[in-house]
DNA sequence: TCAATTTTGATGTACGTAAATCAAAAAATC
DNA sequence: GATTTTTTGATTTACGTACATCAAAATTGA
């Protein structure tokens, strides 16, 4: 049987008022005391039941997360992830409750963590908006006691305890690679379809992929970015208008939203030639394109894996107990239309 | 505040004991009260805090995995992803047994099962040999009331609550897309190393491939199966045989263990000519591999995740508790030089 | 040495559920 | 109506921990 407190009490000779002062730091015990039943439970292999810890505490876990207010088809699905979580959360003694912040407003962001602060969340899931000050907020918090993670955005160079969300740069040198690859001996331009390179995931995906792309494939010119702001409208517009110029377009590397525009200008305007297209993230209608060979990979983020991640890790850093790092780290998915789920 | 057994209770107008009768469905309730409890506890709500139950039970969750004794590099991570699992043990209340059994033997793996049937765990994990005799036993055994998921190696048709384990076809029709098109137009042969195709794994692999080497790619015509036997020293004698003697080889496709050989061989045998290959499961080698670019991708099953997967589900059909389907549902990882963790 | 202070012990209650016991009430049987 | 059987209630203990209270002991300072 594991040891329990009693037996720690036994083991060290004391009571069981101080192991209990000892373990939840209270005040009131002497050193060499405390150092008693410290050796006490390092020596037995003690650990705290924390569902029984928790019983007794009454314990919830009263989480935020905080969103910017965009409506593409990725964050719906992550709300609708926060929601399902939300749905858990009583067998989860979660308590979980959404704030929307004005999309790439650092100023909003740090009002809205400013604020949380004061109603003393066990923690905090965040959209990051990279800037300084928000920066310097999320460092406050953290020095305050606060767990922070970051969800889909990092915030790097930040205290943030963890960043639930994939590596965007290893992303756009997977998409420069798999385009290259299936180009194979092409020579020819390459369009590139952004949501805003005011975004960090977006310029970090370009920055993966101009790298790879000047490394291995010279003969794949990158034409200047089509910033599409995340809207489908205008993403049809900017891809029609790029691939009716310039004959010389032979591949599509599309890294933000908006992908509803780019396929309907691909099924327009390239009926007669072969492109290769790589898009982002898994939605209907990039599925419905994968299937129909407008676009020829498919890379994507598990929204549903990021929220409950950020979850499991707020929880362990609120009970100060360790996280299963591969367990929590995000991977790329990379679809083709034979391993669509 | 979440409803308790104590509200119900009053809500319907009962006794703390009854509540508990209907609740743990002891005998001694009529049917009329049975149902006044039920509404109560659907009208208020209620829903059984998992973690007072364990604590007052003094539940653990005896679990056994059974795994067949070969040793390759899989099967060697998956050992060590289990005793990982078993190094969290007492925080997660589970007590967890391996038991091997000789490869591809029905009637071994039957009989471990018969001898498990005796000693009641609460689960069992098992990968599983394709055949007959193990479907009958499995069955009868889901059919007792044992949680039984199968890991790795699924067995289809069966009774098993759930599998732990990417899908084969989809691997294989994957490999054979990201190699017809990392190809291009090029012509030739294409390679296949196997471990042997007595094995469902590896079946299902080659079945996929083959499937869509057909309808896709009919340049690319595939040579007979090399039966490597997971083993690095027959893999490289086949793999540098066929190399020797078929110039028109264009590709390799490695659905099995034993890489190590294949990549020397690779290394040998194909330094004056572009290959190209895929192969399954990351390893130092074929990490390696695909780093200096004797490998062109990678297909992997983390075996970390299968093991965590199977012993959530097990926990919660023992519970009776519902499974997060997206949550459980283990990915193919594709792996290019760009996106290894 | 006495008083003041700090440290420790003893004890009880609570969290939400499980499980057991025994008495009381209700229903079914004769 | 009396008897047996079934159903229900009341109560207690337990799980492992948290937390509070009050008394007792040990330590410190004067």
């Amino acid at each position: 049987m594991r040891p329990t407190v009693h037996d720690i009490a036994a083991a060290a000779g004391v009571s069981l008022a101080t192991v209990d002062r000892v373990l939840n730091q209270r005040p009131g015990v002497r050193h060499v005391t405390r150092e008693k039943v410290e050796t006490a439970i390092r020596e037995l292999g003690y650990i705290r039941d924390v569902a029984a810890a928790n019983l007794a505490k009454g314990r919830t876990y009263p989480l935020v997360f905080i969103l910017p207010a965009s409506d593409n088809s990725f964050m719906h699905g992550l709300n609708a992830e926060i929601r399902q979580a939300i749905v858990r959360s009583p067998a989860e003694r979660t308590n979980i409750r959404t704030i929307e912040v004005s999309a790439f407003d650092p100023a909003a962001l740090v009002c809205v963590l400013e604020g949380l602060a004061r109603e003393k969340p066990c923690g905090i899931a965040m959209v990051a908006t990279d800037a300084p000050e928000v920066r310097a907020t999320v460092d406050r918090l953290v020095r305050a006691g606060f767990p922070i993670v970051t969800l889909v955005s990092d915030l790097t160079g930040s205290l943030r305890h963890h960043y639930a969300g994939v590596d965007n740069i290893a992303a756009g040198r997977t998409a420069a690679r798999l385009l290259g690859r299936f180009l194979g001996p092409r020579k020819g331009e390459i369009a590139v379809l952004a949501g805003s390179m005011l975004v960090r995931d977006h310029r970090e995906r370009l920055e993966g992929f101009t790298a790879v792309m000047a490394e291995e494939f010279p003969d794949l010119a990158i034409l200047p970015v089509l910033e599409g702001r995340d809207d489908p409208e205008i993403a049809h517009m900017l891809v029609a208008g790029a691939l009716a110029r310039n004959a010389g377009i032979v591949g599509v590397y599309s890294l933000g939203a908006g992908n509803r525009g780019l396929v309907r200008a691909l099924k327009e305007k390239a009926v007669d030639r072969t492109l290769t297209v790589i898009a982002h993230e898994l939605t209907t209608h990039t599925r419905a394109a994968l299937i129909d060979n407008t676009i020829d990979a498919i890379l994507n983020q598990d929204a549903g894996h990021e929220v409950r991640s950020a979850i499991r890790v707020l929880k362990a850093k609120a009970d100060g107990l360790p996280v299963i790092d591969a367990q929590e780290r995000i991977r790329l998915d990379i679809f083709l239309k034979d391993n669509l789920p």
